[in-house]
DNA sequence: GTGAGCTTAGC
DNA sequence: CTAAGCTCA
């Protein structure tokens, strides 16, 4: 606020929306209405600045419609949202000559490509005598002020979020702007649907309709039903995939739509009236989270390279057939073949299947671990330039804190023990569906009668394993062997 | 230098 | 029962 203050002037001020598309709890937009003086909201489509990642196919739909909803809110409060495309630094020198406005507000980024373009805005804003400021939102702790006693960064998990329990309870969230003075000039917008956002042909979209509803008013949504239908038994019941056990308020947090600072104090207010359990359990993992961030702060290549360099020697075994299988959910396991389904058909993934098919195509499969982060990336509503690749290295054991590399993932036994009576299985892999709860996660076990009964034949209506569980454990172990050198 | 402790399990 | 170092204070 003080880049604000110290500037006295009717000028505008923009404010840039980039991942923070709300209202309330958003620093950047509350100086700028505080300060009495001109607000003109912009958000830019940039696919252009050096190593920006553009965002893949569920999270533009994400984007159009989260961008709908808080445009329509800030009509409403007096300021229309300007829409451009281009280079984030040099659509807001344009910007700023055709408002005249003299100070840019944000609420900061992390992401490599993002921080870089920021940085240049703020050097170019410096150097054009405008004010620039940019605010906490979208991280409770800045990854680059978390560090070890020796001042490094945390590798490991437990430590790191001691550390965040020792420091500072993060700010209390702020209230929406009740008003908004609006920049009167002419500001050409483009229209929303010139972004391109939405699937063309064929439309895909229609199980992201059904399963989301993108936006503040969204968000907000999930998170009063995730208090009062879920938190009660989180630390029990978040690792069946069968009914709602978690929050999936992941895709609200990666738009923006809601902060870390609202959920932390809804959370806090809640622990004083039901202290338990199940509240710390989430805050964790609101903690792995800050962690992935502050691993991506410390290692901006993340998603393209080791963690664990070792791992560079790892012979992956590049196989299109495979790939493709389990992209599409056709591998026979029915708990992988369900969880990429649910993928692709809603834009989202139980957390517990997300391991079990990364631990799928890494180690059965033998494909590379950046193999199914792109894929992620292309899929997920949620995809985050963060977790998503820190929790990909994790599974493939070359993160992180990452687990044993011997411990694979036995999908039977995955199944069996968190979808019991199979009903996640039976969601999304209908063809399944009247087999009875002992083969529906090893149907190729199941005898001929059994299967004609429950309409199943195995290779037709529903593939034959793709590769047989105990040999590819031997051969992900032998793998990992010859990586060590000691093959 | 030293010791405690380490998300998610399989055989 | 296995099996792995290695981080962090």
């Amino acid at each position: 606020m003080s880049a604000v203050k110290a500037t006295p002037s009717d000028k505008p001020v923009i404010v840039l929306f980039r991942h923070d598309l709300r209202l309330a709890d958003n620093r950047a937009l509350s100086a700028a209405t505080t300060s009495g003086r001109p607000v003109l909201p912009v958000f830019i489509l940039d696919e252009e600045s050096r190593g920006t990642r553009p965002l893949g196919g569920a999270r533009r739909w994400w984007l159009h419609k989260s961008l709908e909803r808080l445009a329509e809110k800030l009509a409403e409060l007096g300021g229309p949202l300007t829409l451009r495309k281009g280079k984030m630094v040099e659509v807001v020198k344009a910007l700023v000559d055709e408002s005249g406005a003299d100070t840019l507000l944000w609420n900061r980024r992390y992401d490599p490509a993002s921080m870089a373009a920021d940085k240049a805005l703020k050097q170019w804003a410096r150097e054009s005598n405008l004010a620039a400021e940019s605010f906490d939102g979208h991280l409770l702790h800045e990854p680059s002020l978390v560090t070890t006693g020796n001042g490094g960064p945390y590798k490991v998990y437990t430590p790191f979020w001691r550390a965040l329990a020792s420091s500072d309870e993060p700010r209390p969230p702020l209230g929406a702007p009740r008003a908004l003075n609006g920049f009167r000039g002419p500001i050409e917008s483009m229209k929303l649907a010139a972004f391109e956002l939405l699937p063309s042909q064929p439309d895909w979209s229609g199980g992201l309709r059904a399963a989301w509803m993108p936006g503040e008013e969204g968000a907000q949504a999930r998170l009063r039903s995730f208090f009062a239908d879920t938190l009660a038994g989180y630390g029990e019941n978040r690792d069946l995939p069968g009914t709602v056990t978690t929050s999936r308020l992941s895709p609200h947090l990666a738009h923006g739509e809601i902060t870390p600072y609202q959920i932390w104090d809804a959370l806090k207010q809640e622990a004083s009236s039901a202290p338990g359990g199940d509240i710390e359990k989430f805050r964790k993992e609101i903690g792995w989270r800050e962690f992935c961030h502050h691993l991506l702060f410390h290692n901006p290549d993340l998603a393209t390279k080791n963690y664990n360099s070792a791992f560079d020697a790892f012979p992956w075994r590049p196989d299109k057939a495979r790939l493709a299988a389990w992209q599409r959910g056709r591998t026979g396991y029915p708990i992988v073949d369900a969880g990429m389904r649910e993928l692709w058909q809603t834009g989202w993934m139980h957390n517990r299947v997300r391991m079990v098919v990364a631990s799928f195509l890494t180690k059965h499969l033998l494909q590379d671990w950046r193999q199914g982060e792109v894929w992620f990336w292309d899929t997920l509503v949620d995809a985050d330039p963060a977790s998503n690749p820190a929790n990909w290295q994790w599974v493939a054991g070359s993160g992180a804190d990452a687990a044993p590399y011997f411990r694979i993932f036995n999908p039977v036994l995955q199944g069996e023990k968190f979808d019991p009576d199979g009903a996640y299985v039976r969601r999304f892999v209908p063809e399944l569906a009247k087999l009875p709860d002992r083969f529906i996660h090893k149907p190729w076990q199941a005898p001929e009668r059994a299967l004609s009964k429950a309409g199943v034949k195995l290779g037709e209506t529903y593939p034959v394993p793709a590769v047989d569980h105990g040999r590819a454990r031997e051969r992900a172990l032998a793998a990992h062997k010859e990586m060590k050198g000691d093959a």
